[in-house]
DNA sequence: TCCGTTTTCGCGCCCTCA
DNA sequence: TGAGGGCGCGAAAACGGA
């Protein structure tokens, strides 16, 4: 009378039927590529103490359904027919470093279209420092590449070599290279139409308002004020 | 006799019981920190369409159940006695964020330490070079700081202002500067002792290898060939 | 297209335990 | 006693031929 039915395994398990098959379940789909809920309920019993019946089998295989069910309705599975496939427990890991490798590229792209940017800048601003000094015939007033300015409160002391020299100062100075000197030139500075004068369209696509430093009111008055007065700007 | 009888729900619904009510049921979890598998239930029939009767109910209880097994066995809710909690579908967008924090922080970190690396260096160099200064007398050879040392294939093109000079040159020119010099100057090759000289020794738990220079040779006799003969190494 | 299998799974009875 | 959950019947779908 007092027989009860389910008394062949022990109270813990008995009362975590589903739990513990959907941990089976997860672990096997997990592990392999691909595979069907027949299989599945077929490699659980098969981790079984003793020999189980076929009922047995049919239930094992029933509860199976419910948690790849319950696997499938959280895209943790995909089905499709009775293939199912493991696409993932959001698998922590994987996931965020995908997403970490995806914005470290990102940020490799942007620095590259940065890059472009300012080569073309460069490019243009170099372009017009040519035409310049080709119209310019006083030879002092040709600025040679590369060139640099040095600038700072005192005079800096000199040292002369055969070909180099060594600079110090006893007050902090400032360098120019090439690229500020342009700026300081006000070469820097153009219009989309000296842009497309040296690059296709397409051009405009990869440079945004960031790398666009174009000006369109008359600067010619100002190219030349440079070497006198507009050192300090 | 050929009366089925689930005729009242379309097909498409009845064939996905428990995968819609496992999305229902991950949903409503999610929304609330906490709640009960009864409650569940209550919350879903409440949104069907028209009223429904004491079985149906049971029935979705009955299935509310084997979700809420299954989201247990992935550590996707916990439950306690009949408290049920929201743990996180290892909330994608959040963790990943999460993580990718982190990395960023820690390439900070890194960059600061090798900042810090770089600083130590300059630092015990630069006393280095102040002892040096005192030593000689020779005014000639006293280097000042800032300081910087300009060579190229050919000689360098001058014009000099009052508190500045501009160098250009036909080829391209290479700059030392302060660091460079004192580098070339060998500087900054030392010893551990000379960092224990001037920083707690706490300073080597964050100098590691990659930014540890020193050299335990003797280098004495390098110290002054720098301005004549070891500019291009 | 019709039919026997297989695969799925809705459903709810009934037992347990707190 | 009610929440929780095992279990398995039998009906749908899907499939594989013939």
């Amino acid at each position: 009378m007092n027989d009860s039915p389910n008394l062949r395994y022990p109270l813990q398990d008995r009362n975590k039927k589903l739990i513990n098959l959907s941990r089976q379940v997860l672990e096997y789909v997990r592990s392999t590529d691909k595979t069907t809920g027949n299989q599945i309920a077929r490699e659980i019993i098969h981790g079984f103490p003793n020999e189980s019946f076929d009922s047995e089998f049919k239930n094992i295989q029933r509860r199976v359904y419910d948690a790849l069910n319950v696997l499938h309705a959280l895209s943790i599975i995909s089905k499709n027919r009775n293939e199912i496939k493991y696409r993932g427990l959001v698998d922590k890991e994987d996931l965020s470093n995908l997403h970490e490798k995806i914005s470290e590229k990102k940020k490799i792209i942007e620095a590259k279209r940065m890059c472009l940017g300012e080569n073309v800048m460069q490019f243009v601003a170099l372009h017009k420092l040519i035409r310049r000094n080709q119209v310019i015939k006083k030879n002092a007033d040709v600025v040679e590449l590369p060139c640099l300015v040095v600038y700072g409160e005192t005079k800096a002391n000199m040292q002369f070599f055969d070909d180099s020299m060594m600079i110090s100062s006893l007050s902090p100075f400032t360098i120019l290279s090439d690229c500020h000197l342009l700026a300081k030139m006000n070469l820097h500075k153009f219009t989309k139409m000296e842009i497309s004068e040296h690059f296709p369209q397409e051009i405009f696509n990869l440079l945004d308002k960031s790398c666009m430093r174009t000006d369109e009111s008359s600067e010619e008055y100002q190219k030349e004020v440079f070497i006198k007065n507009n050192i300090y700007n």
